[in-house]
DNA sequence: GTCCGACGCTAAATCGGGTTAGCGCCCGAT
DNA sequence: ATCGGGCGCTAACCCGATTTAGCGTCGGAC
């Protein structure tokens, strides 16, 4: 270890005054209290020399603020979709000189009361509960203790919390809508969800909300789904094996999936059949995961906004720090941050061919 | 905000007995000190109704240790591929009660020294410096005021801190003989590198290390390398570029390719020349990306142990930390933390076709 | 009856900084 | 000469927990 920190008392004991003396000034109180000049210069030359840097921890006690955030989530800093959201949260707690302690719960409920009592026992100003995809999740009660956001969920009972959620259900209109853009009238189908309202995997809001924006955004322009092939799980094979299956029966010219790992999937069915993306059928998906650029040709979808969630998410508990907590009637607000389309190849106008 | 937290304080009171008596009683040396059998008993019921918890950051102040590492990374918390290097510091981290502050630099020297100081300033026991890929680092000098482990990266000039690094050339040799086991000996061909020890992408450490481990490995069986297609980076349409020049003069019967993203470019390229994988041509890669399970045929890859990783770079700084630093002429440490073969469907015996 | 010693607990100081109240001093005014 | 009032700085206390030194009390022994 370094020998030992430089404090307070050292750089006033250095410029010849006392301590307070030197607090005020370091402070900038130092005019409005009247220092003379001669006490500040000695003062700030002997921080400068000594290279004074306060101590956090002992400010932290003072004040009871310790200018860190907790980001607890499920399993989000493993995922590579989610790790920006944790950047988005980084940066916009840096600008602020903030510092962020971070925790995965696995989705462990006592790991996660471990957690939250860890972090408050360390003074956290606030915290953000986060989830790696959009689900419902039950809120720990101790989570009252701090000003808190909840991040990429949705409380099962109603709380005062407010929540940060990707806006879902206009990304379903806008996937619809590049389809509808590029001219597509007929034989659009689903796949990993729908047609129907009930055909969607368990506990995923995504696939409720997107599967909404979609019906609605077609309707609006008076345009039918052809079908949906619904996935139990939304993974490359099961993409694989519903598009197999929809070509068993149909010939779609446009396919929705519910998330880029399924048009993966997708992909591989239509060259399986000899179908060309996009000149004999286009693709549109969800996410923007990697992949999306990586596969031929590059996918167009809509984006899961996860920096911008992190950092929307930071802005809201800032809001929530800094403002009055003696408004308890407040109901917990929903931000919706936009999912923008990322318009690559895979989309082109249906062929002249019949339909 | 809660009405306020209990203190130690609060629990005296309680327990009708001064502050000291109940520090003593609540950290177990009660007994020691012949604290009464009633007073205790008074004390423990006392702070188990007001549920009483420490305050952390006085201990802090009063100990100078915070039970918290810092984790500074160039973009870590961002890539899919690192993001299991966080969680798995994380829960070593947390088995020994100790929180992780979370920050990243995007490799800006200034900012770097921004968060190391804000880190110092709270008083971190520990700093893991980690690197989204391996590399040579520039070591910070101000990182000498705490105990420090390198996370997938080596120093530029000789320090005494340790580090932590995927074994890379046993990793290269593993892939090498994932094909000499199946039984291949001619007509290997790397992607991405190669074959000449000067023909790598800069700065990967990587490419040098499981270069050396192929040429190697095939070295002591007797084989050579039939050619090699370095890359400028290592993305999938590069590996498609290399894989389709290669395909243009070459009949090749496996490949080693220097990672997955590589390998799926080769994988369209050998798809779009009607080559088989893996009956026609074996393919080996490093990394084990989540699309390394995600392409057809699954892949067979060398896997980063990012978990691992972040692991032991905690392990060895709590090695650190809890040695003694009076021992200034010990060297820095290099660990290697080995890489998993993953074996899947993309390795099958030579064709019996002429080669 | 007095003194010593153990027993059981607490006063006080510590960590590093911030805040409030107030102490001397010098000056001008009366 | 005395009083009043700024001016410039510091004494003292606070945050919450821990540690060291020491205080009162009771019992036994001489």
């Amino acid at each position: 270890m370094s020998p030992r920190r430089v404090t307070l008392a050292d750089v006033a004991k250095a410029a010849g005054v006392s301590r307070p003396t030197a607090s005020l000034v370091l402070s900038g109180r130092g005019r409005e209290l009247r220092i003379s000049q001669d006490v500040e210069q000695r003062v700030l030359r002997a921080a400068d020399e000594l290279q004074y840097r306060p101590n956090i921890v002992s400010v932290n006690l003072r004040t009871g603020t310790s200018r860190t955030i907790g980001f607890v989530s499920d399993t989000v800093a493993t995922s590579r979709l989610a790790g920006d959201m944790i950047k988005g949260a980084l940066e916009a707690a840096r600008e602020r000189g903030f510092m962020l302690f971070i925790g995965e719960t696995e989705g462990d409920a006592g790991l996660e009361r471990l957690l939250l009592q860890a972090m408050h026992d360390r003074q956290v100003d606030g915290l953000i509960l986060a989830s790696m995809f959009t689900r419902t999740i039950k809120v720990p009660k101790s989570i009252t203790a701090a000003p808190a956001v909840l991040l990429n969920a949705l409380p099962e009972q109603p709380t005062p919390l407010p929540a940060v959620l990707p806006d879902e259900v206009e990304a379903g209109r806008r996937a619809a809508r590049v389809l509808l853009d590029a001219g597509h009238r007929d034989d659009i189908y689903l796949i990993g969800a729908g047609p129907g309202m009930s055909e969607v995997p368990p506990e995923s809001v995504a696939a409720v909300e997107r599967l909404i924006g979609i019906r609605e955004a077609l309707a609006e322009a008076g345009v039918k789904v052809a079908g949906g092939h619904p996935c139990p799980d939304w993974q490359p094979e099961h993409g694989l094996a519903a598009t197999r299956k929809l070509l068993a029966t149909a010939r779609p010219r446009a396919l929705i999936c519910f998330n880029d790992r399924i048009a993966m999937g997708a992909y591989q069915a239509l060259d399986d059949a000899g179908l060309n993306v996009p000149d004999d059928v286009s693709v549109v998906s969800f996410d923007d995961h990697p992949i999306a650029s990586w596969i031929r040709p590059k996918l167009t979808s809509v984006a899961l906004p996860h920096y911008e969630l992190g950092r929307k998410a930071v802005d809201v508990l800032f809001t929530e720090i800094s403002s009055d907590h003696t408004a308890p009637d407040r109901q917990g607000e929903v931000h919706r941050v936009p999912m923008p389309v990322r318009s690559r190849e895979s989309i082109a106008p249906p062929s002249a061919q019949s339909g």
